[in-house]
DNA sequence: ACTATGTCCTGCGAGC
DNA sequence: TGCTCGCAGGACATAG
């Protein structure tokens, strides 16, 4: 499931294969739609713009559109949100259409990139300047991050997947972060002490830029634009873990459910 | 203003 | 072997 590693990942590799390039025309299927704009409004703006950078804003990938002619004022933004098991593909023309592909847009360089979602919980849009909703968990100083927290009496796990007070965390990344932290998932936010605040910030981050590092962790469906897989699945300490022994203490990892998720975590080492 | 829960959607794997 | 069933979860709606 696309998280904030994953999304980076693949915002990369997109800014890399196609910026500069110019969309010459949109294809845009699928009955219940996946479209948070309309087909008719999507498909318009995308039409004859280039593509003048690709990039990360929490969990979207986010297009910077521009006018070919060169004018220099910003035509809208193409927002991409893959949902669980969405995907952006950058394919040659004569690839096989597979199952499940919702969006061909045919760029002037010859390639196509395709927007492919089995479970549909990925959603298009055009916007003219977005924002992610909440603070960006790579750039957060410690002081700005405890305060989003102050008060509630939410999970801290909840908390962490709460978009509006972090950008980008999903549940791998919180459960690995709790963990580095020595935090239980279900300790209620307002009773975590400045230390382990502190300690929360900095692993989220390390967490973070480990899983870029590697690429991301492929479970579920996740590949990258050139259909390759990350490796940061390979570093889980504790999510997926379900009985297996602690890498640090041999405790047999647990799961129960917050807020409809899954949450894994070491019983011993965590607090 | 928060918090908790149900819903969407499809593929896959466990279990019989 | 072949079937059914339940689970996976990001974001949003709705209820409390």
């Amino acid at each position: 499931m696309p998280e904030l590693p994953e999304v980076e990942t693949i915002a990369r590799g997109l800014a890399k294969r196609v910026a500069g390039d110019v969309i010459e025309s949109v294809w845009l299927g699928s009955k219940p739609e996946p479209f948070k704009s309309s087909p008719s409004e999507i498909a318009a703006t995308l039409q004859s713009k280039k593509i003048s950078d690709v990039r990360r804003a929490g969990k979207h990938i986010v297009f910077e559109l521009a006018f070919p002619n060169g004018s220099a004022h910003q035509a809208h933004q193409w927002i991409v949100h893959l949902g669980m098991t969405g995907s952006l593909l950058v394919c040659p023309p004569e690839g096989e259409v597979t199952k499940h592909t919702h969006a061909i847009v045919k760029l002037s360089s010859g390639r196509e990139l395709r927007f492919v979602d089995p479970r549909r919980f990925g959603r298009l849009s055009v916007i003219e300047n977005f924002e992610a909703p909440g603070a960006e968990p790579l750039a957060i100083k410690f002081e700005d991050f405890a305060r989003l927290f102050y008060g509630r009496k939410t999970p801290i796990k909840s908390a962490l997947l709460n978009q509006k007070l972090l950008s980008g965390v999903g549940n791998i990344y919180a459960d690995e972060a709790l963990f580095r932290a020595g935090v239980r998932p279900r300790r209620r936010v307002a009773t975590l002490n400045r230390d382990e605040l502190r300690r929360l910030h900095g692993s989220l981050k390390r967490v973070l830029r480990e899983a870029i590092q590697l690429g991301g962790s492929s479970v579920s469906d996740y590949v990258d634009v050139n259909g390759d897989e990350g490796f940061f699945q390979l570093k889980h300490r504790v999510y997926g873990r379900e009985g297996k022994p602690c890498l640090v203490c041999r405790t047999p990892i647990k799961r129960v459910v917050i807020a409809g998720r899954s949450s894994h975590y070491c019983p011993k080492c965590q607090k």
